[in-house]
DNA sequence: CTAGCCTTGATT
DNA sequence: AATCAAGGCTAG
């Protein structure tokens, strides 16, 4: 296997393909991107375009359709108001703080590529894919990149169905015993906020989150976490796989810094649901289920386990003040609050108190690998012919998660507690995620026949 | 018009 | 003083 560097991608003029040569009006580009802009945002030009507004654009072809050429400018995210009015020379303007951040990213990302190149990691999940996707960069089959623009067969995200029949043979690893010493007790539907009830005395006293073992004596990871944080998807892959296909449909990724742009979130999530979905069918325990099983499972949870992805991705890797997407990109949490509808503004705002629990109870990637399970082995979705099973699944995820959190935290029932007082946050906080997207849905501003709005329909039926 | 190179000037 | 993203200039 040669070598390729994948870092070419941010090295290339998103309008053109041509070699960036800084910052300018807004992301990095070109010279001669950053000439037309100017030139067409200060003469106030106005083109036309003599085929039907579908052009490509390359760095051989840019000259023939300057109205395409901005069209492209545009949705690839350069700023008009980059462009001075005044024509002030030199100076800075006030994108200065976001090249710096976007900078400060990129070489993260550099680094992690680097870091891995060393230290080179088998991931089973990505390898035994049965969902091609093409790197390729087609370009102009989607010149207005309209997202409600009728899906190719590439680019529309394949039904659940088709997703979970999984080739691989199961090869037993556990044991499905029931040596419970303990569980959590169950009084209600709801597996998280039973423990509100049942353990509520014992964790009256707030946590202390310098309790929290340090990493000096190293805690025992129990074999099934271990077995869990195999399972996890490697954020750079998850990133990269994203990023792709965002180049592929040509929506020019850049514009989600702009808060506005709901239906790229939109895309985004769809995408990030296929990989939920194909993490969930390659993983352990999941993948022996019946089919059947693995639909209703998957169905019920699917709202948790994308809400619990963006907000670990927060823990993990983000910073306060700022929402962290999976593409590695940015957003003010501010700025979405203030351009979002109050909804969305309510259910930002809720969502940002919840990291910012999770934050103090410092959740590490372990417990997150865990947690993600928990969800998804739900014992108590209707109809689950493997019923039995799953709950026994459930059982040892909770032991396993009680092992880990025992030693690594000295308060671990007060932090134990506290942390299912999340996840209960985190159902009630879903389940309202999906009332607001399928309001959004009905109200046909959100793209169609995509794996979220099958997921959206499915628990309506 | 295009695009490569030049000048400018606030920020660091 | 260095940086670097604005605007400016000018052959082709």
């Amino acid at each position: 296997m040669e070598y390729r560097p994948d870092v070419g991608l941010e090295d290339l003029c998103p309008v053109c393909g041509d070699k960036v040569s800084g910052y300018h009006y807004g992301l990095l580009t070109c010279e001669s991107c950053k000439g037309f802009f100017k030139r067409t945002v200060q003469n106030s030009k106005k083109y036309t375009c003599v085929e039907n507004q579908q052009c490509r654009i390359d760095q051989t072809q840019r000259r023939r359709c300057p109205f395409c050429r901005f069209q492209k400018c545009l949705r690839v995210g350069m700023r008009l108001e980059a462009v001075r009015a005044d024509r002030m020379r030199g100076g800075r303007n006030k994108f200065g703080l976001m090249y710096k951040h976007d900078r400060a990213l990129k070489q993260r990302e550099r680094a992690l590529i680097q870091a891995r190149r060393f230290r080179p990691e088998r991931n089973p999940i990505w390898a035994s894919s049965t969902h091609q996707r093409h790197m390729a960069f087609t370009d102009g089959l989607h010149p207005t990149a309209n997202l409600h623009s009728t899906p190719t067969t590439t680019d529309k995200s394949p039904s659940l169905s088709s997703l979970l029949p999984s080739n691989s043979p199961f090869v037993p690893q556990y044991q499905f015993a029931f040596p419970s010493n303990w569980t959590i007790k169950s009084e209600h539907n709801n597996n998280w906020a039973s423990s509100t009830g049942s353990t509520a005395g014992i964790c009256t006293d707030s946590y202390d989150p310098s309790s929290r073992c340090s990493s000096a004596q190293d805690p025992v990871i129990p074999q099934l976490v271990l077995e869990f944080l195999h399972c996890d998807p490697d954020e750079l892959q998850l990133r990269n796989k994203i990023t792709a296909h965002l180049q592929q449909e040509q929506t020019g990724w850049e514009r989600y810094r702009d808060p506005e742009t709901f239906n790229l979130m939109c895309v985004i999530a769809d995408q990030m649901l296929c990989l939920i979905v194909e993490w969930a069918r390659t993983s352990i325990f999941f993948k022996q289920l019946k089919v059947s099983d693995q639909m209703k499972l998957l169905h019920h949870c699917w709202s948790e386990l994308l809400l619990l992805d963006i907000i670990s991705r927060q823990i993990l890797y983000g910073k306060e003040g700022s929402l962290l997407l999976v593409t590695g990109e940015e957003v003010e949490l501010s700025d979405i609050v203030f351009h979002a509808d109050p909804a969305l503004a309510n259910l930002t705002q809720r969502g940002q108190k919840l990291v910012e629990k999770l934050h103090i109870l410092k959740v590490d990637r372990q417990e997150f690998a865990c947690i993600k399970f928990l969800i998804l082995f739900n014992p108590d979705v209707k109809e689950l012919e493997e019923h039995g099973l799953i709950e026994s699944v459930q059982e040892q995820i909770q032991r396993a998660l009680l092992e880990y959190t025992l030693s690594t935290s000295s308060q671990y029932l007060s932090r134990f507690t506290h942390l299912l007082l999340c996840l209960s946050e985190l159902r009630s906080l879903s389940i309202l995620t999906e009332d607001y997207l399928y309001w959004r849905h009905l109200n046909a501003e959100m793209p169609c026949n995509n794996l979220l709005s099958e997921m959206l329909h499915a628990k309506r039926a």
